[in-house]
DNA sequence: TTTGGCACTCCTGGCTCTGGAGTGCTAAGA
DNA sequence: TCTTAGCACTCCAGAGCCAGGAGTGCCAAA
């Protein structure tokens, strides 16, 4: 049931509540509207067009006599179709820069550090995917003993360490040698794509040197664990801003939320979807998917490595959420990363 | 001022009341405690004792016509001296095992793994320090082409990888180079405690090699990372499980337990001290040093690598938890994860 | 179509009251 | 001297009640 487009009152009305709303987190009266905000009509007036706006899905009143709130529906009205979209200020924009000039090089630690940098900044739970290996070139594998018979194998690729086994062989094998057996596979699969290399390759190639069955298990087991995990990991920061907020005095509330960020899984679901378009998502209240989270929305963002989006940027927070201004600061820490990533020397 | 040695009786009487508020979370009435255990006295007489009890410090009332509750002395005597050691049963046991041992090999995951674990088990909030480096040998760094003139240094010590980082060039150094130059580091630093690697030691063997500042940096900056860090990293899991807790219903409870896990530090100044004993600690409600803590608990224990704690392993509940138990899980759990450190094979 | 006016709804917070749980004390008994 | 029955007393928790006020819906007039 598409509705029919708003006319230009009912349109400013709507954004009006969206925005008293969000600022002050109490249902918004005829009258508040009329005194704060500049309409040229009366109260009453506004309350006709809020019974309306009600009854047409984009507005809902907590009970009888009290102001009215924004439905999901109201809110994706706005983000779609009323809000201004707001820039970062030059301000909050060197911040960023500053903050992630100074993080670790090192693609894991720059990811939880954004991470806790758009916590802050944000005032909301940020949460942040980790690149999956799919786009992942495979560089490097060494072998190297830490003890008689014990040794790790570690895979790099073209974002860095990517894992790691440990191993242990039935007799001993010289340093030199497993020097020698690593140059063999590296002189083999060098820059290949990470998924493109089989077990059965690597098997055929073991078999190929006479290497040990115990080899060939820490070879392949490294390989596997650098290759597609079914799902990534994920950075999450602040969790504990969304404690001011006032719609969660309720314990159980809390719960669930904590809960959400202790599972990766279900965070990964929130963002699965998003994790496609490659573009900036924004899912309000039910539209999450999850009856727990229907007062809660999410902002997404992805972030690139070289043309290719690698992982997303989120924010978590109220329904009522200052929706502009966060995708703003998401979209700004996004192309922030990116940057940092795509030329280490900034 | 030091208590005068409690009776048998009095002792029975704080240990039951322990034990029945850590069941109810509910202050404990004197007819409770005839009722539902066999003291052979009359609830008159039980009261006169709480009353002497709490004049010497076990117990307090919430009010004038409440039952009692255990106070931080009352609870710090039964953890001393009253409470009954238990063991983990087998069941429990085998869980432990047979979870770690599907577990990673890899020391940072198995970490994670483990705190999830023992939330689980716990139903509390678990956490988990890292190894520092400081009993860490070195054993190889590697230097990897991974772009042009962009490469990435690892570092592997007797823990598996701990340290990696990006470098640029200002020039074309071959993949032969690089092997070569990671060739002679290993051979001149292998096995040495990687705290023990100074510096100058470095820039030594840097000038010697005749290499540019841009390797330099990159290899001091890997070492660095690898060498002790000022605090070590701390996995936590299984906060949602304090929400269940009828002491946590008020949020602003909740709020300082959320800061605290997201805050690293505040984690690792609990366990500070523990760190050094190499014994199991329990410390109770103020014995945390924080006053938003002041109704938690702390069971530590440390877990080894060979000889040498080298983590520590720990549960934070409320004040009211069973501190028996946690300690017998916490230290069967520390148990399973320092045999699985040891011999990899299990 | 807009608006002033007004009756109506319903939430919020404060107040009182009551039942009951539990204590402390006293005095009697062992 | 220790224990215990009895009893008065305290104080909390929850229910019920009330008043104030915010905000609406609707009507009738402009």
């Amino acid at each position: 049931m598409k509705q029919p487009r708003l006319d230009e009152r009912k349109a400013y009305i709507l954004a009006t509540v969206v925005y008293e709303y969000v600022a002050t987190a109490e249902p918004v009266a005829s009258q508040t509207l009329t005194h704060k905000y500049n309409l040229g009509i009366s109260s009453a007036t506004v309350r006709n067009e809020m019974a309306e706006l009600e009854a047409e899905g984009y507005l809902v009143q907590p009970h009888t006599s009290a102001g009215r709130i924004p439905s999901d529906t109201g809110y994706r009205t706005y983000v779609d179709e009323l809000m201004q979209p707001e820039t970062l200020s030059a301000a909050d924009r060197r911040r960023i820069h500053d903050d992630l000039r100074d993080a670790s090089r090192e693609l894991d630690e720059l990811v939880d550090q954004t991470t806790r940098l758009l916590g802050r900044l944000s005032k909301s739970l940020a949460f942040v995917t980790k690149p999956q290996s799919e786009t992942q070139l495979f560089k490097h594998i060494q072998l190297i003993s830490i003890a008689p018979r014990t040794g790790i194998a570690i895979v790099v690729t073209s974002f860095g360490v990517s894992a790691q086994s440990l191993f242990e062989l039935s007799s001993d094998v010289s340093a030199d040698d497993l020097t020698r057996l690593s140059s063999a596979f590296n002189a083999h699969f060098a820059n290949r794509p990470i998924d493109e290399v089989g077990e059965s390759e690597i098997a055929a190639l073991v078999a190929e040197l006479g290497l040990t069955e115990d080899l060939r298990g820490a070879i392949a087991t490294a390989m596997q664990s650098a290759r597609s995990d079914e799902i990534p990991e994920i950075a999450s920061a602040g969790a504990q801003n969304l404690l001011d907020q006032p719609e969660f005095s309720d314990v159980r509330k809390l719960r669930s939320i904590l809960r959400i960020v202790e599972e990766q899984r279900t965070l990964y679901d929130i963002v699965a979807d998003a994790m496609k378009s490659e573009n900036p998502r924004v899912k309000i209240g039910r539209e999450l998917g999850n009856e727990e989270l229907a007062d809660l929305s999410v902002v997404t963002v992805p972030y690139r490595f070289g043309p290719h989006a690698i992982g997303m940027l989120s924010i978590l927070g109220p329904r009522r959420m200052p929706y502009a201004r966060l995708l703003a600061l998401a979209s700004g820490t996004a192309e922030s990363l990116s940057r940092r990533l795509a030329d280490a020397d900034v």
